[in-house]
DNA sequence: TGTTTTTGATAAATATTATTTGCGGATTGT
DNA sequence: ACAATCCGCAAATAATATTTATCAAAAACA
């Protein structure tokens, strides 16, 4: 790959019009640029390109022919790479990688997905599900396109718009003394065991909130699985603590959870999505941001109370 | 079209292998080539293409991903181009143009381009007759790939190839006093009417002859078409000469001709082929050199007795 | 936790290449 | 014969690519 696309374009030019002098007028530049040009490509491509006639313009040869038609359809192929990049930045069309943690995407997922692609037909969404950490380095390798997740710990060069407020429940199964409360306070479950979601930065948050009021859980349980952590409160093994609020409050084996409000100030969780920090974001990605800021919000989270 | 090739070359090494030094190796370039080349790209095309991991090489954004796949296909097709030139070249295909002189053509080219095409099924000969100035011209622009004609007026950037000699006959009607000689001299013919074939250097040609031994002849009709002359001369009203040796010696009328050669020395036409003088001619055109040769000699021409 | 290694970005120097300016020769048309 | 046109060539200049050297950030390892 000795030549460049100047090259060709300089000759294009000269075999359309038949004179470097009228393809150096159309090009806006001098006649020995372009005779160097086509010099360099005969030379390279070991062909002659045209007979010269003095004074009198250039024919092509039967070659010349050839490489021109070639030519032409290299520098439209060319120029068609400027498009494929105008489309990633204007048109809402392909894939995307969308990443979930592993609570909310069942809720989420399903409603948001369904309805993004109800909107953009040529939209394929593939949803991943996962740990915050899990999920934040797959976005730094950009296996994933954008992110639903906490306000966790934001590695750099990632961005995260909060969009949801969800502040602690406290879970406790059906027959629970407590179970009818309108809200409980922390201290009342000082000693009762704890049933705790074993996620990374998740089990962090959950803790912060006793080490906050300077208490220290029972751990009874730990469970890298929601499912399990709600069917354990629901048989009585202790009661947990949870962000989301689902509309079924019964577990997989037919047993009734309640969820009731943590009393006092605690810090709440935040839903948002994380994208790359990039200054030209694709117009789907924009799209997808802009349709999860319609759907969720303070006043309601898609599969949620 | 600002980007250039060697800049897509660099790019899809890196993407390929995920980092700028391993593609520099794989191009024996150096990194910070590599590096520019690719922020040149993405400023062009207004396109992020790699996310950066610093010390830990670089991920293909999802345009990126789009643009590696259209400049690879770009770089095949760029490569196709020296195939394009290679063909012309290295196979004997295609099409060829080729220019007879008007007299020789119903002789030579029908047994001559079909055993070509023959030979080479992969081959379209397109022959064109004309007189030698318009067939020299039209080799110049490259209207033609080859000429079949007489060693006349040669053209600078032309080179003849004489292939086979024809010596000047003279053509009499078959009741013409001198119909039975074998030989007969120019001056024996003086104050006959002679039927001129008038043809650009043709024409100079003949008539350098009667000059040449002080000879004027008397021009009785002029005809730019062979047939016509011919019938002219078998209707008996007046001789012409000729270097053709027709087979054929009765006339479209039906009336008879006889062909007798000049005594003397006179300076003979000798059949050739006429290309560019190209440095490297195409391998199509030399395969009919080739084949004129072989069909064309002094031991015989292809339609002359 | 600090040190080493890896890797990409940046800056300055250098090498390479493209471009222009100016000139000469060949051809055409008046 | 003359001017006008047009291509090729050479030297000067401008633009660009490449390298060398250095830095900064992150990962790996002790």
């Amino acid at each position: 790959m000795r030549f460049t696309l100047k090259q060709l374009q300089y000759f294009v030019a000269t075999g359309e019009t038949g004179s470097i002098k009228l393809a150096s007028e159309r090009l806006n530049i001098s006649q020995p640029s372009i005779s160097s040009a086509i010099s360099h490509l005969e030379r390279d491509l070991g062909v002659q390109l045209f007979v010269r006639h003095h004074a009198q313009g250039l024919s092509l040869t039967s070659a010349g022919h050839r490489v021109l038609r070639e030519a032409r359809a290299l520098l439209l192929q060319a120029n068609g790479i400027y498009d494929v990049a105008n489309e990633t930045t204007n048109l809402v069309r392909g894939h995307l990688a969308l990443g979930c943690f592993v609570t909310l995407a069942p809720m989420i997922v399903p409603e948001l997905c369904h309805r993004f692609q109800e909107k953009h037909v040529e939209v394929q969404v593939h949803p991943i599900e996962g740990d915050h950490e899990a999920l934040m380095a797959q976005l730094r390798k950009v296996d994933l396109d954008v992110v639903l997740t906490y306000d966790l710990q934001i590695p750099d060069g990632v961005t995260f718009e909060a969009l949801a407020t969800l502040p602690p429940h406290v879970l406790v199964s059906a027959d629970h003394p407590l179970a009818d409360r309108s809200s409980i306070a922390l201290s009342e479950l000082d000693g009762e065991p704890l049933i705790l979601l074993d996620l990374p930065f998740s089990r962090e948050y959950f803790l912060s909130i006793f080490y906050h009021e300077g208490l220290s859980p029972k751990i009874h349980a730990r469970s890298r699985q929601q499912e399990v952590v709600r069917t354990m409160v629901a048989n009585g093994y202790g009661y947990t603590l949870a962000n989301v609020r689902p509309r079924n409050l019964t577990t997989l084996d037919g047993r009734t959870l309640k969820q009731i409000p943590l009393e006092g100030e605690h810090r709440p969780m935040k839903i948002g999505i994380a994208t790359l920090a990039q200054e030209r974001k694709p117009r789907l990605l924009q799209a997808f941001e802009e349709h999860c800021r319609a759907m969720i919000t303070n006043g309601g989270v898609p599969g949620m109370q």
